[in-house]
DNA sequence: CCAGACGTTGTT
DNA sequence: GTCTGG
DNA sequence: CCAGACGTTGTT
DNA sequence: GTCTGG
């Protein structure tokens, strides 16, 4: 949308124009709260999410439709969007390729080695390896956990939240967030590549960026654990996510927190009175390199190291 | 106080 | 569990 | 993150 | 467009 003088306070016939833009904007958010309220009422009785856009589209209840156009005279009247502006991607691929045996070597784990393979496209849902401080023992345990973050108060009927990503930004103030952070479920999320997708008009080229000797990067991560049933316990991690470095920002607004090994333990917990949420850096773009790869490593069933190759 | 939500990204 | 909105 | 699916009744 | 599954 071009950009607009709003000098005036009122329009030609008198209409208050701040007034009205609040008013668009007030209208928008009650509707905005309105179909989430309906949406979960129908979820909690059971209904199929499916079902319930079948009813908004029955009902003419497309208000996020609705929204989409007040915003369109909110902005004419303001110049600004309501939504403000929107950051570009995550970190939601990744390969993780090292042996367990490498990365217990590594980041100095000291729990039974498991067994699992290398994975050259690492999707969130899958059981993938990070690093835990263990509260009692205070050593370092490699395990394989859920990518998606579900927290015990979770209702796993419903299919709540599982976020792939957390932002470090605002991590102290997400009630998800909070809870994992404080009782120290901070994990390393061993990735020896990250995959980010350039947009390109209609097209989407995914890139590899990796640390400059390939070896595992050391992701900053939380975990949680929900006890399914008795003796069952579903163990997750979310990714935590910051603004990019000037390599990564080629591709894509976002990228994972890579943390130096200087600040594993302070993550961990392992240090006494230090603040975890300080080491929440972006890495600097010298100790990365990055390369086009393969569209193939769109879908999670092409899992081989032939992804890796760098395309000209 | 209770009820309800709790996240990310990407789009209008 | 814990925070926000009413 | 991307790929792939996306119904059927009966209806204010 | 929007959701689910991997």
């Amino acid at each position: 949308m071009e950009q607009q003088e709003h000098d005036a306070e009122r329009a030609g016939d008198g209409t208050d124009v701040a007034k009205l833009a609040r008013d668009v904007e007030r209208l928008l958010w009650r509707a905005t709260a309105a179909e989430r309220m309906l949406a979960g009422v129908l979820r909690r009785m059971g209904v199929d999410q499916r079902q319930i856009n079948r009813v908004h589209a029955a009902q003419d209840l497309d208000l996020a439709h609705a929204a989409g156009e007040a915003n369109v005279v909110h902005e004419w009247l303001t110049g600004e969007s309501i939504w403000g502006e929107y950051e570009e991607a995550m970190c939601g691929r990744y390969a993780i390729i090292d042996a367990p045996s490498d990365l217990r070597a590594r980041f100095g784990t000291s729990n039974p080695l498991i067994n699992f393979d290398p994975n050259y496209n690492a999707a969130p849902t899958q059981a993938l390896p990070v690093i835990r401080l263990h509260p009692k023992e205070g050593t370092r345990h490699l395990d394989l956990l859920q990518w998606g973050l579900v927290p015990p108060w979770a209702d796993l009927a419903n299919k709540g939240l599982q976020p792939t990503n957390a932002r470090a930004e605002t991590l102290l103030e997400k009630p998800i967030f909070t809870q994992p952070f404080r009782r120290g479920q901070r994990c390393l999320v061993p990735m020896n590549l990250f995959y980010e997708w350039k947009k390109l008009g209609n097209t989407k080229q995914p890139y590899a960026f990796a640390a400059v000797d390939r070896s595992p990067f050391a992701v900053a991560g939380l975990w949680e654990v929900k006890k399914v049933s008795e003796g069952e316990f579903l163990r997750s991690f979310t990714v935590i996510t910051g603004k990019p470095n000037q390599l990564v920002q080629e591709v894509h607004d976002r990228m994972p927190i890579i943390l130096p090994e200087s600040a594993w333990a302070t993550w961990l917990g392992e240090i006494p009175n230090a603040m975890p949420d300080s080491v929440l850096k972006t890495l600097p773009a010298e100790l990365m390199q990055a390369w086009k790869v393969d569209a193939a490593v769109g879908n999670v069933r092409n899992n081989n190291p032939g992804l890796l190759d760098p395309l000209p």
